[in-house]
DNA sequence: ACCAGTCAAGGAAGC
DNA sequence: GCTTCCTTGACTGGT
């Protein structure tokens, strides 16, 4: 069994090594030449720090890393549009986009992403599904340009938000995957949901999205907890194994007094079912959570 | 230096 | 139907 890290480690931020983030409200209310520079200065520090995490990862004995959704703000936004290349520092970008590809080969941490849990493509609304796509278009892009495979060794996970009718909802949502780029559709996982009750269960995605089109399914630990239609823990873990042509990525979290709030930190393991797995792990310590996973580990408890 | 409010998204859930 | 909630951490502006 692996572990990932998701999106942030707590112990780089503690050495002041933190993502920057900037509005689309604020990009707009600075001048054009002061907007430009603060946006690419703060995309640059986030590939920089993206390349530190993946080599603290490989350090720390961490298998896999989800990056963070919000490495390039701004520059997707429907009123702005840019590409990387359009940034006034790209030279210095195109520098940092390489050492995290050169990173990448070297450490071979696994590489994968979380789309914003917005991204809908089930929505009747245009501008949704063209925000959607704009948001996924841009993570695979960007996975291009470090040189991870175009297939599920490097997963594009989101969820199908949408309850109802779930042959209705997911014929909706094929309908717009089937015009998603090629280095989009290669990559899409779709995962069980949170919401208690709801239309997309492990059995449900296997059945609508697995069995019609081939979308692997990610298991997640709390949310199979929450969305289940009676189904044991191991069964599903296997119906959504058997999905995955590569070795899957799965999630791993608890829910603090049985709630979908993630904790801080583990009070137990992932159950991996002797089975090659990789756990992205969803508790809010982060890397501290994950160490002490991997000592428990060892010290078998 | 610190603190509270802001930002951003789409669907769910509750009035 | 409308409003609020959900979620997150860095940014922002006022103190």
């Amino acid at each position: 069994m692996k572990l990932a890290l998701c999106c942030i480690s707590n112990i780089l931020a503690e050495q002041g090594h933190k993502f920057q983030t900037m509005t689309y409200t604020r990009f707009a209310s600075l001048p054009r030449d002061e907007a430009f520079r603060v946006l690419s200065e703060r995309i640059l520090n986030n590939f920089i720090v993206t390349d530190l995490t993946i080599n603290h990862c490989a350090k720390l004995g961490i298998a896999g890393y989800r990056l963070s959704s919000s490495l390039t703000p701004v520059i997707d936004h429907p009123s702005v549009d840019l590409q990387l290349e359009q940034l006034p520092n790209w030279s210095d970008l195109s520098v940092a986009l390489g050492n995290i590809k050169r990173t990448i080969e070297q450490t071979r941490v696994r590489i994968s992403a979380h789309p914003s849990e917005y991204v809908s493509l089930t929505s009747d609304s245009p501008s949704v599904i063209s925000n959607s796509t704009r948001d996924l278009v841009s993570h695979a892009n960007l996975f291009d340009r470090i040189g991870l495979p175009n297939d599920y060794r490097s997963p594009l996970n989101i969820h199908c938000r949408q309850d109802g009718d779930a042959a209705a909802v997911s014929q909706q949502f094929i309908s717009n995957f089937n015009k998603l780029p090629s280095n989009v559709r290669s990559r899409l996982t779709l995962e069980v949901n949170d919401n208690v009750g709801g239309t997309w269960t492990v059995a449900n995605l296997f059945k609508h999205f697995f069995q019609t089109s081939g979308i692997p399914v990610t298991y997640d630990s709390l949310h199979r907890s929450l969305c289940n239609d009676g189904s044991s823990d191991e069964q599903d873990f296997f119906l959504a194994h058997k999905t995955w042509p590569t070795t899957p990525l799965f999630h791993y979290s608890e829910g603090i007094n049985g709630t979908r709030k993630h904790a801080d930190m583990p009070t137990s393991t992932p159950r991996s079912y002797d089975t090659n797995v990789y756990f992205d792990v969803e508790l809010k310590n982060k890397d501290y959570a994950i160490l002490k996973i991997i000592n428990d580990s060892r010290q078998g408890k």
